[in-house]
DNA sequence: TTACATGCAAACCCTTTGCAATCGT
DNA sequence: ACGATTGCAAAGGGTTTGCATGTAA
């Protein structure tokens, strides 16, 4: 909950509407402030910000918050993961310095790493494909050795 | 469509599916058969596997199509690839050798590329996370610079 | 024979869309 | 006031499930 941040988002973020000449909705902003409320590195997705959010009172529509997630995503202020469940995951980007993510077979928690080597390979492939890479997404799959995995065991 | 490796497939299958006391049904090798007639690198979705099966005169149900591909995963004859698109794609497994895929941001293209740093990066992560990592996926996302991309654009 | 597999269609789940009402600008 | 944005509910699209029928063993 760190203020500073959260107003530096929503400022980027009003920037950014106004240079679309898109509408600063209060529903826009709530959005960041619950996506930045949750600890940096958590990821959320629709549903539960929804519920979140309606729990806190807000009046906001399932509609609005994928609408918001994708114009934050689009001004960098929120990236969208897509594992290999079926719900997309949000996680705030302000403070974002890239990382991928490891995910346990069992228990599905997510945990972040950061490898230089990625960016070796990014540019090399580039050049071999020819193609200009803009992006990419790597998620290494495991049986994660911590105390609590088997109880955190999903459905 | 080389006969040896589709044979070796059914067997290893026939195998899998002996050792499981599953049955051993002219449904599920039809479906090896389509997978594995595709060009080695091919990536096809169950609707197009569906249909081309269909239109072949096979009567079998989308349904059994999606059991079946989970059994050849399941037995590694098989690979599920879920890229950004909300559609799983499938390849065959029996000669794969890992390699990674490049999507193109436009035409959707998939390339294959393999870098052996992947490796590099799995060892030191599944160390330094204490985890034993069983699979990974890497995706790279680039604007291909072949001179059809821009024809091949989907909407 | 008999339990597992199949085909079909309905159900599911996440996401997108349509539309009347609302509210920035 | 005008038109973009909202909330709601319905529609979409891929995948899964339920059930009666078919069939491998």
């Amino acid at each position: 909950m760190d203020k500073h941040i959260i107003d530096k988002a929503k400022r980027i973020f009003e920037d950014y509407l106004s240079r679309q000449g898109s509408r600063k909705t209060p529903e826009r902003f709530s959005v960041i402030d619950e996506l930045y409320a949750l600890p940096q590195d958590e990821h959320i997705d629709v549903e539960n910000l929804f519920l979140k959010m309606r729990n806190k009172g807000y009046t906001i529509s399932r509609a609005t918050i994928y609408n918001t997630l994708d114009l934050l995503v689009e001004c960098g202020l929120a990236v969208k993961h897509q594992f290999k469940d079926k719900v997309a995951l949000y996680e705030q980007a302000l403070t974002y310095k890239h990382h991928d993510h490891h995910v346990c077979n069992q228990c599905r928690k997510i945990r972040e790493f950061s490898d230089a080597r990625i960016n070796d390979i990014k540019e090399a492939m580039g050049k071999s494909l020819d193609s200009k890479i803009t992006s990419h997404s790597l998620v290494l799959y495991g049986d994660c050795v911590i105390e609590d995995c088997e109880n955190l065991k999903l459905g």
